[in-house]
DNA sequence: AATCAGGACTACC
DNA sequence: GGTAGTCCTGATT
């Protein structure tokens, strides 16, 4: 999934669809990273809103039937959005949408085929948080987190965008407190970007209503049923880092550039980006801290256990499933 | 410098 | 008690 954002080999959609942000400050933000290589989260998937993806909570009120439907009213729109900058934006965008009559006026043209895009584009964002939830283990839910949940969250979001440490200014709030303040309160304990963390929960926020009126099913693709089911279990349940291993390596079109099977049969795997695959442990079990000197010493301690071995012939940053699929 | 191996201790469930 | 996180020393690549 995902593919829709950028294509594999990294090309980057140099701009954004033109969506209205209602903090300039935030849009910057995340352009702050001026060379924006890549509208790729840092798992390899999609971010699920990007610097100029970004939905107001007053443009998806504006429609309440598609509240995520993005309003891209012509006069917001720069020139030069066309049919075919936005298809460049969504390369996958001309498998998904319909081929249009030639009686079709070239405005109306235009009119329909964004409005395609727009709903894939929704069906994308929500895609996308499914995966972060099922990632971090958490409900899609804000309402429903717990402190814990929170700041899982909150680094997760920290790590995404490449934010300053924000999870100490949010100890000790559950989902139902944060849902509960302003972005006025977010920019009290953030003035950085407590406005961007509110925005992003008001992505969830929505989404989540949203799953209410219309469950995943519709949205649920080929690679999400592949998801083991041992991670999709809320609340929360304690993973082992084997499983989380392999539930990466199980996705390789979202992390082959973290981790990859060197032989699926022998369950030889080798750990491309050591600090990538530390970093996203470290998320998935709110440890700040981890980073591949750690994760390496737990992966020993299954030496003795026999769930991992190094292959016989032994190579860095790679192991072996003593008992592959 | 990064990775690997493993001991020792600690925290959490 | 099991599992993992942390810190450590020393070896290897």
């Amino acid at each position: 999934m995902g593919s829709t954002w950028c294509d594999q080999t990294g090309s980057t959609p140099q701009f954004p669809l033109n969506l209205t942000h209602p903090h300039g400050d935030a849009k910057r933000a995340w352009h702050d990273d001026a060379d924006v290589k890549s509208p790729r989260g840092p798992l390899g998937l999609p971010e699920f809103s990007r610097p100029g993806v970004y939905l107001s909570c007053r443009d998806r009120l504006v429609n309440q039937d598609n509240p995520w439907l993005v309003r891209v009213a012509s006069e917001a729109a720069p020139p030069n959005l066309t049919l075919t900058k936005a298809l460049e934006t969504f390369p996958d965008a001309h498998s998904h949408i319909q081929e249009p009559t030639l009686e079709v006026e070239g405005e109306q043209l235009e009119e329909c085929c964004l409005e395609q895009v727009q709903t894939m584009v929704v069906g994308e964002v929500l895609k996308d948080i499914d995966m972060a939830c099922k990632l971090l283990n958490i409900a899609p839910d804000p309402l429903d987190w717990s402190c814990v949940h929170v700041q899982k969250w909150l680094l997760w979001t920290e790590h995404l965008y490449k934010l300053p440490q924000v999870c100490k200014m949010f100890q000790e709030l559950s989902g139902k407190d944060l849902c509960s303040m302003t972005e006025e309160d977010f920019r009290q304990r953030s003035l950085q970007c407590g406005d961007m963390l509110y925005a992003h929960l008001d992505i969830w926020r929505s989404a989540s209503g949203m799953k209410e009126r219309c469950p995943l099913g519709e949205n649920k693709s080929v690679a999400d049923e592949s998801w083991p089911n041992m991670v999709s279990n809320y609340p929360s349940q304690p993973i082992h880092l084997w499983q989380f291993l392999k539930e990466l390596l199980l996705k390789p079109n979202n992390y082959s550039r973290c981790i990859r099977w060197i032989n699926k049969e022998k369950g030889i795997f080798k750990i491309e980006d050591s600090a990538h695959v530390a970093r996203l442990w470290g998320i998935r079990k709110n440890r700040p801290a981890m980073n591949y000197d750690k994760l390496s010493r737990s992966i020993r301690q299954y030496y003795k256990k026999g769930i991992i071995r190094k292959p016989d012939v032994s190579r860095r940053l790679v192991y072996q499933f003593v008992n592959p699929v």
